[in-house]
RNA sequence: GGAGUGGUAGUUCAGCUGGUUAGAAUACUGGCCUGUCACGUCAGUGGUCACGGGUUCGAGUCCCGUCCACUCCGCCA
């Protein structure tokens, strides 16, 4: 039908006869000449028509944005002055011979203009339509060439392909499951994979040595800017591979990957441990482009009259610190306000803050409604501590450990981007030793998963669990968490034990792990591996503002497809084979 | 489950302290125009102010509720 793609034509096609066929994205009528810019997947290329080939201009006539043309025509140099610096066609025009109309289009429903904002629901629900913008097109084009990357480069590195059942038994812990009824056993439900955890493991036991996947998870819980139901996870798992070697192979394959598709060359990742992370940024997934950090401050404040912080310093679950934000007596008592406002988002109870509007002054230099509970020499300490200077704005948090780091940490974040302190460009680290466990609701609760190994031995797991560093790591890129991974635990023994800890009795173990335990039993070779969020890491290197971006078809942030109106009602008679009545409220 | 922001023409938005006929740009329709490229120009059409209730002489505007979208907290082993 067609010889070649629009934005494909350059200055070596002049004089060529061509087919085309696209998308009429725009017309400009002269009475006389009629000028039609002509679009498809790779580009625009302007088809002119002139008023002596009749036939062509009373086609042109009638032409509106978006009918579907075929266009026959010759390649021709345009003038210099007739020159469009604007597409990459610019310097040659098609002189129509024939055109055919395909298709019409009526009036679309917004317009497809780039300097045109669009409402987001209106975008989704003729997601065609947007996609056919050229920039927004590009992210979905953008993913297509990731996927391919990265399974080039596992391929390379001796990874199977392994796909594994998206209908599987539902697993305690984790996420909440999506559910999938079964019409042959009534009242039994299949689960959808939160990611294929324990089945990789499997393969690992099978001596499949190297395996991955680009697989479909789901988890029914409540989306964010870089969260959907079902996302896609780049799957790894290897054996006899320990945790540095897992990571300088992953690092290597995130590497190519920028380089391959950005042209980017990333250093060598740095590696933080959690302890650090939360110490220094408040953050378990630090944003290392923003460069503040938190400052521990307690002892400053130990037996200070000032008895809030003084309670908040002798108490071991308590954290004060402090974060120096440079010119901020700059900021309105709105601002500050308004930042108190934002913390206590995170729970925290307030915001304390210092204007040091003269650091050579002293006390006298200085405005904050602190200083009348503190004396001097502590103030000179904190300010020092801080390494003050004039002009600066010292923010000072003391609550709950937990709270104290991530009001403060959220708010290194917000400070960041309002003043615009973020570097350019792209900030990886590795986050390394995890906590293995932590307390929730009365109870010990895995941080990574139950198959997580810790890196402490069984005893001092027992009796400190809280304390317990594991083999968890994170990879994190501009302050979003891109993949996580551990070494898993291959001892059936221990994975009794950590089943314990976590109250998931021997007989429970039994009954929703026992194909795990089971298989561990014969010969399980120690084995590790990692979970990509593939949307994240597209939407981090298209610098998208949201995961729904670099999906062809993304869902709500109530978890419905704005396009397909999923989920919908069933027939009765569906539901009558499935055995399931619906109860209302 | 909770907090915040928003919903006005096909689209993007303005609409002040409640006031008489709700505007602009763009799109669309009909003219004019032989070198534009976000063409220009003249004229015209186009509104359940998300939905329901309330206050008021009078509500796009104030109050209450509901729905939808987005951002965040909770949640996401």
């Amino acid at each position: 039908m067609r010889t070649h793609y629009c934005g494909d034509l350059t200055e070596k096609h002049i004089d060529k006869n061509v087919k085309l066929a696209g998308w009429v994205h725009r017309c400009r009528d002269f009475g006389g000449v009629i000028f039609i810019d002509l679009r498809d997947r790779e580009g625009i290329v302007q088809v002119v028509c002139h008023a002596d080939v009749k036939n062509v201009v009373r086609i042109a006539k009638t032409l509106h944005n978006e009918d579907v043309i075929y266009v026959e025509g010759q390649v021709q140099k345009r003038l210099k002055e007739r020159q469009n610096p604007h597409i990459k066609t610019g310097t040659i025009e098609i002189i129509a011979l024939n055109i055919q109309i395909l298709n019409r289009s009526e009036i679309l429903p917004f317009s497809l203009e780039d300097y045109i904002p669009v409402n987001e629901e209106l975008r989704f629900y003729h997601r065609y339509l947007d996609l056919r913008r050229p920039e927004i097109f590009e992210k979905v084009r953008f993913r297509s060439k990731l996927t391919h990357a990265v399974r080039a480069f596992l391929d390379r590195n001796g990874f199977l392909d392994i796909e594994t059942p998206i209908l599987i038994r539902s697993t305690p812990e984790g996420a909440r499951d999506y559910l999938v009824p079964s019409r042959v056993y009534q009242g039994k439900f299949y689960a959808l994979p939160q990611s294929p955890q324990l089945l990789k493991q499997l393969l690992m036991i099978s001596g499949v040595d190297r395996y991955y996947q680009l697989a479909r998870c789901f988890r029914d819980e409540d989306c964010r800017a870089d969260r959907q139901p079902e996302f896609t996870q780049i799957d790894i798992e290897v054996s006899f591979m320990s945790e540095e070697e897992i990571q300088t192979l992953i690092e290597k394959m995130i590497r190519s990957l920028f380089k391959k598709l950005l042209g980017v060359t990333l250093n060598a990742f740095p590696k933080m441990t959690h302890r650090e992370a939360m110490r220094r940024y408040g953050s378990d997934k630090p944003d290392l482009r923003i460069p503040l950090e938190l400052v521990e401050v307690d002892d400053l404040f130990e037996k200070s009259s000032f008895s809030v912080f003084a309670e908040h310093a002798l108490n071991p679950e308590s954290r004060i610190a402090a974060l120096r934000l440079p010119n901020g007596c700059a900021l309105s008592r709105k601002q500050l306000d308004e930042y108190t406002e934002f913390v206590k988002i995170y729970g925290a109870k307030g915001l304390a803050y210092i204007k040091v509007n003269d650091r050579e002054k002293g006390m006298e230099g200085l405005q904050s409604s602190l200083l009348k509970f503190l004396e001097p020499n502590r103030v000179e300490k904190l300010l020092n501590r801080v390494q003050a200077q004039t002009g600066d704005v010292i923010f000072l948090i003391a609550d709950k450990a937990k709270i104290a780091s991530e009001a403060l940490g959220a708010l290194r974040i917000k400070l960041g981007h309002d003043c615009h302190l973020a570097q350019e460009g792209f900030a990886p680290l590795w986050v390394v030793e995890f906590p293995t466990f932590e307390f929730v609701d009365g109870r010990w609760q895995s941080v990574h998963h139950p198959f997580t190994a810790p890196k402490v031995s069984l005893d001092d797991l027992e009796q400190a669990p809280g304390q317990a560093v594991s083999s968890a790591f994170d990879l994190v890129i501009n302050g979003i968490e891109v993949g996580g991974g551990s070494i898993r635990i291959h001892n059936v023994d221990l994975q009794k034990k950590i089943f314990e800890l976590l109250g998931i009795h021997e007989k429970a173990a039994e009954a929703k792990f026992g194909f795990l335990l089971r298989a561990m039993k014969y010969g399980c070779p120690p084995h590790g591996g990692v979970g990509f969020g593939l949307d994240r890491l597209a939407m981090i290197m298209t610098g998208a503002q949201s995961i729904r971006e670099v999906l062809a078809f993304p869902k709500t942030a109530t978890a419905a497809c704005p396009l397909t109106e999923a989920p919908s009602t069933v027939d009765k008679k569906q539901l009558e084979e499935l055995g399931i009545k619906v109860i209302k409220n």
